[in-house]
DNA sequence: AAATATTTTTAGATTTGTCTAAAATTTAAT
DNA sequence: ATTAAATTTTAGACAAATCTAAAAATATTT
């Protein structure tokens, strides 16, 4: 088999496997919108990667990725999350705009200049984004602590860890009485902009940009 | 003008930048050659390049790249050696394993991903290989030293550097009584395989390989 | 359960980069 | 200066990835 894909193949297959994360269905219309394509294109790839024995397809029913489409998945969301380290830890990205770089270096498919790159980053466990990187295996640490955005409504967290050192950052967070291991539930969230209110003890309920919840990682206590 | 390229169109401008380099002129075979590809393959692409202004292109005739042509090549040419310098000064790449891989990321575009891993790696000025790294305006220090395999017959020179610090490479230069400051001549080169006739001060003349010819560095004297 | 709306797929076209085979041009040789 | 040889370009085809418009299948409403 030929293990070599074509950088659109391989945003499918990414993008599929985020989609398909938390519960396990994709829709043909959700992929085009995440990879800001047309749903024909969509089912023309798809026809594609079943053919390539990466995805189980039934038209108009559902599809899935097989055992070796998670696998590719797997190795793309190593390159990806590793260069992320890379670009943040050693070039001074900021943490917030190492996506689009990380997006083509990730494309790059050497085994041996992606485990060189482990290597010499410490063999990191999480990107800055608080992001579990996978092993040259494929296997991946299921996140303690999870972005605060992900966090479900009225369950008490504490603050594991933030998302850069930025100096910005950690003046706000001084403002808002924020620092690892303070407290906190999220009461309610606004879809408009994706703000968050959260409580913490002792303190009135505040109101947090989707930025900064981004930047913040907790785990439930 | 839109300035960003596809991956051919890179490695088009690339090869005729190469080709181009001693004397000025290129054919539209030695390009086929260069490239892997047919005659007819690279007429489309001179055509394509010509509509984009980066080639000055004359059917049957000639073709050269314009002033924006070198520029890109340039950026190109920079880009491909600052990796190379990563990949062996920060990932332990041996020198000679590491163009296929600068290959790929050559093509990611990032400005400001090529400037700080510019930054990063102290901004050399020459790669693993003795070749000169543009700087972000494309200017590009002349090299004092060439490879040994550009060095005229029968012109003293001195070596300056050698292409790496692998402890084969030294024991092998030890063996043939080569160092930095020992003065040389080339004397006869064999097409066959490259190999090098040298003459040394008061030793015989020996033959050297491509490779070692390929990691020694000389400026003539 | 029929009608309507939504989702998904097909059919056919387009762009990019490539190819082969044939024609045009230039170069070399008689 | 013709003829022969080599080089280069054109013409037409193909695969990959995309698109629009129309058809097919599924889901939702009344």
């Amino acid at each position: 088999m030929n293990n070599n894909f074509s950088v659109a193949e391989e945003n499918y297959i990414k993008a599929i496997f985020h989609l398909q994360q938390p519960a396990g269905r994709v829709t043909t219309n959700e992929l085009a919108a995440a990879l800001q394509t047309k749903p024909a294109s969509v089912t023309d790839m798809l026809k594609k990667l079943k053919a390539r024995l990466l995805l189980h397809y039934k038209p108009y029913q559902e599809f899935y990725l097989t055992e070796e489409g998670n696998k590719i998945a797997l190795a793309i969301v190593r390159r990806h999350r590793l260069w992320e380290c890379f670009l943040v830890d050693k070039l001074q990205f900021g943490w917030d705009e190492v996506h689009a770089v990380a997006e083509e270096l990730e494309h790059v498919g050497s085994k041996k200049l992606v485990d060189k790159l482990d290597a010499f980053l410490g063999r990191p466990k999480f990107d800055p984004h608080g992001d579990p990187i996978p092993d040259s295996n494929g296997k991946m640490n299921v996140p303690k602590q999870i972005s605060l955005p992900r966090l479900a409504f009225n369950t008490p967290a504490e603050v594991t860890a933030v998302g850069s050192q930025s100096s910005e950052l950690l003046e706000l967070l001084k403002h808002k009485n924020i620092g690892i291991g303070t407290r906190l539930e999220v009461k309610n969230k606004f879809s408009f902009d994706n703000s968050l209110e959260l409580k913490i003890k002792n303190h009135p309920v505040i109101t947090i940009s989707e930025r900064l919840a981004n930047a913040l990682f907790v785990k439930t206590i």
